[in-house]
DNA sequence: AGCACGCCGACT
DNA sequence: GTCGGCGTGCTC
């Protein structure tokens, strides 16, 4: 952990600490300042690293040297290429996660920036204009027909890379002009900054002396209109880079670099502002008079949410400010992103980590230009640098995945979101119908504004549900996964021409095989696990959910070759499969991870099921995620015991959550909607509350048992997870950070573990965790980062930081 | 990414 | 015996 001090500064300090665009960027590096050059954290340089100058960002300045740097290896910041790049606030933002998630800064900065936004193909040079005419006495030949080429171009002034390209003698020519001082590198950011430009090709000569290749070459670009792209002429002609430079050279063809802009804004019919209910119009006049803040908006599903989102936006851009919406998971919203689309038309920008490099570069300058006002983005887009901020909605602010947790920082988007709206002086505005139980316990207590809207817009009820107890299934001879009462419901669904859903928590066919002979189970090699049962086209196959290992299905036990394998417990495929065939005519689709993997399927899948072309739609935890589908009458949910009795003591929130979102699925339009909750715990208060829509009752429930309990929101959990190829390096390295802890002060008997993770090995790597209580705040993460920097594990093992975690692995 | 250092096959 | 292949490793 750094120990600088970021920031402005009071006096010149003499070093700064740089994070260096290069691939080994799992450390920072240290520089001297030039006399009278000063520097702040944020601030874009140039430092030279190796024999090159790179472009890298101050993360902080220090007045004295880092212990054990030979001051004789330090080099000198060659200059300071941009200060501001990031809107006021937005530094001490960075700083603020990289404190409280006790990682580097410089790993913050990586998850915040888009990637590339350093990339070296910024670098540019330009012709000394007052060279000294002797400068070029002496030049090698090749150096000397570099020179004299770019002298010979209508400008002085070319990138990098086109230089190394171009020249004869490539980086060894540029060197060498360099060091005559003919010409000089420098570093560009922000504005020009690389601007997606694609090559094209266009005829220049007459190519009347040409033959063989070269002539067909060029006799392939005057059939393509003598103009085309050099992606395309390269196919076209199935020729090479190589000999359209040497055309290019011969004055035959000319390349050159067009620019391009890469991202269309989202292109969809216009959308009117809908008519207010009273809950929703009371929602929007105290959004509207609240002093800046939190504010926790628990509304329960079908209450029309998204509708108070889009109208507390409009106000916020009419004055000329952005606002930023946090989605759980763009793939599985783009109903949402439409409706944001259709109403702010090209003012909107979808912003999240699967774009390409080029498209988040794009979207990050739109919004550092104000061009991009509405930003609609998963967690990641919590950084995104929009000026001016004035509002901040998360919607579902409850799910998970707004919790980073595979890199380090593993940072909530809310908490995040809830400091940037502090600096920003903006609302953040929460939604969910089943919030999180530390909003929901910070808004009873009166720290966020809490408003309701407890019915459903124009009056729609909430679904009933009945709940079904499997075990007087079983005793009535019922085997299969779908009780009497739902056959019929979905046989009744099906007579009257509506649509469905069923609910069941994983995906595959089978969920573990089983051999009858010898009783093993087929399990991962990799990971702790058994291997999931899946039914390809391809051919059937085992998976492994943990690290995707995949093997094709055996014939026989790979322990004692019998081929008698049984296939036990059921999956969406499984679900499918049995349900088409207890209903022949029931046209059944599946939403999970397997059939949404293509890119666009998941709005594919919900389109199709819209224009119903399908009855029902049979899926996973996706289902809960905020679809409207208004024709869904019968939600069913399999096997509710799944979720229950999780060794975690978030479980039964996760659960309570999950039904209550499965179960608001159902009626949504004009009919009613009915759900059908199967289980073979009915008593379990969990189910017994999400029967009822009762979130009040269970959330009390929950917190007075954690308060008693000691678990969050009421103590901070910080889990530290070693890990490793080799299981005992793991054990001692746990046992040696456990030893650390328990002699501090601090956390004297607030030690839980260490102890093997649920799941001890996944992609084969052994994993131990230990759990932190920490009731002191900022005061007790400062010691366990000391603690931390000073901790040495065992060659091989990594230790992650996980503040706050959601998931107890 | 570059560039160096470093250890094994075809040349003077 | 040297030139040169590109396999690891470092860059303040």
């Amino acid at each position: 952990m750094e120990t600088f001090r970021p920031g402005p500064l009071l006096r010149p300090a003499a070093w700064v600490q740089v994070l260096v665009d290069a691939p080994a960027r799992e450390r920072t590096y240290t520089y001297r300042l030039a006399d009278g050059m000063t520097a702040a954290g944020g601030d874009v340089v140039c430092v030279p690293f190796g024999s090159q100058l790179v472009g890298g960002i101050v993360l902080g300045c220090l007045d004295q040297l880092p212990t054990g740097l030979d001051p004789g290896r330090l080099k000198t910041v060659e200059s300071v290429v941009g200060t501001g790049l990031f809107a006021p606030g937005f530094w001490p933002l960075l700083v603020r996660v990289a404190d409280y998630y006790l990682v580097p800064l410089a790993r913050v900065l990586e998850t915040a920036l888009p990637p590339g936004i350093l990339s070296r193909a910024r670098r540019r040079v330009r012709l000394v204009a007052d060279a000294a005419p002797m400068a070029q006495w002496g030049l090698s030949a090749a150096a000397k027909s570099a020179f004299d080429f770019l002298r010979s171009q209508a400008h002085a002034d070319f990138s990098w890379r086109f230089c190394v390209q171009r020249l004869s003698g490539g980086v060894s020519s540029l060197r060498e002009l360099q060091a005559r001082r003919l010409l000089e590198s420098y570093y560009v950011f922000g504005e020009t900054a690389r601007p997606r430009t694609q090559q094209f090709v266009v005829l220049a000569g007459a190519g009347a002396d040409l033959c063989g290749r070269s002539a067909a070459v060029v006799q392939c670009l005057r059939r393509l209109g003598g103009e085309v792209s050099v992606e395309q002429l390269l196919a076209e002609a199935r020729t090479t880079r190589a000999l359209l430079q040497k055309l290019d050279a011969g004055g035959h063809v000319r390349i050159y670099e067009r620019q391009i802009l890469r991202l269309a804004a989202p292109t969809a019919s216009a959308d009117a502002p809908k008519l207010l209910t009273d809950a929703q119009k009371q929602v929007l006049d105290r959004l509207q008079g609240a002093t800046p803040g939190p504010v926790l908006l628990e509304g329960v599903t079908g209450s029309g949410k998204t509708e108070v989102y889009l109208q507390a936006i409009a106000p916020v851009l009419d004055r000329g400010e952005s606002a930023l919406v946090l989605v759980p998971e763009i793939g599985l919203t783009p109903q949402l992103t439409d409706r944001f689309a259709a109403r702010f038309g090209a003012r909107v920008r979808v912003y999240h980590s699967a774009l390409s490099e080029g498209e988040r570069f794009d979207c990050w300058r739109q919004m550092l230009t104000g061009e991009a006002q509405v930003v609609v983005g998963t967690r990641s887009a919590v950084f995104a640098p929009l000026p001016k901020l004035g509002l901040i909605v998360l919607d579902e602010e409850h799910d998970g995945s707004y919790k980073q947790d595979r890199p380090a920082p593993c940072y909530h988007a809310r908490t995040v979101a809830l400091w940037r709206g502090e600096l920003a002086g903006c609302p953040v505005l929460l939604g969910s119908a089943t919030p999180d139980l530390e909003s929901f316990d910070r808004a009873t207590a009166g720290r966020y504004l809490h408003l309701e809207m407890p019915e459903r817009v124009a009056g729609r009820p909430l679904p009933a549900v009945e709940v079904v107890d499997m075990r007087e299934e079983l005793n009535r001879g019922n085997f299969t996964p779908f009780s009497a009462t739902l056959q019929r419901a979905v046989a009744e669904m099906h007579g009257a021409g509506r649509q469905g859903i069923l609910f069941i928590n994983r995906r595959g066919y089978s969920t573990f095989v089983l051999c009858r002979n010898c009783g093993e189970t087929l399990r991962c090699p990799h990971c702790a696990v058994s291997l999931t049962y899946h039914r390809l086209e391809a051919g059937d196959h085992l998976r492994c959910h943990y690290c995707n290992h995949g093997a094709p299905q055996p014939r026989a036990c790979p322990h004692c070759t019998s081929p008698n394998l049984r296939y036990f417990g059921a999956g969406t495929q499984r679900i499918a499969a049995q349900l088409s065939e207890q209903f022949p005519t029931l046209r059944v689709l599946r939403f999970d991870r397997d059939t949404t993997a293509r890119k666009d399927a998941h709005r594919q899948i919900l389109e199709q099921f819209g224009r119903g072309e399908a009855d029902v739609l049979v899926g996973t935890q996706m289902l809960t995620k905020g679809l409207d589908l208004p024709q869904v009458t019968l939600v069913g949910i399999l096997a509710a015991d799944g979720l229950l009795n999780l060794p975690d003591f978030r479980a039964s929130e996760r659960a309570f959550q999950l039904l209550t979102q499965v179960a608001g699925r159902a009626g949504r339009g004009s009919e009613p909607g009915r759900v059908i909750l199967q289980t073979y715990a009915p008593e379990h208060p969990v189910v017994e509350a999400a029967s009822t829509h009762d979130f009040r009752r269970y959330a009390a429930a929950e917190l007075t048992q954690r308060r008693a309990l000691g678990y969050p929101p009421f103590v901070q959990l910080v889990a530290l997870q070693l890990s490793a190829a080799e299981q005992q390096s793991v054990v001692e390295s746990a046992e040696a950070l456990a030893r650390r802890l328990d002699g501090s002060a601090d956390f004297e008997g607030r030690l839980l573990g260490p102890a093997p993770c649920t799941v001890e090995r996944v992609a084969g790597r052994y994993r131990w965790q230990l759990l932190i209580k920490n009731p002191n705040g900022e005061a007790g993460r400062a010691s366990l980062r000391a603690l931390l920097t000073q901790f040495v594990p065992c060659a091989g093992v990594t230790v992650a930081v996980d503040v706050d975690p959601l998931r107890l692995l």
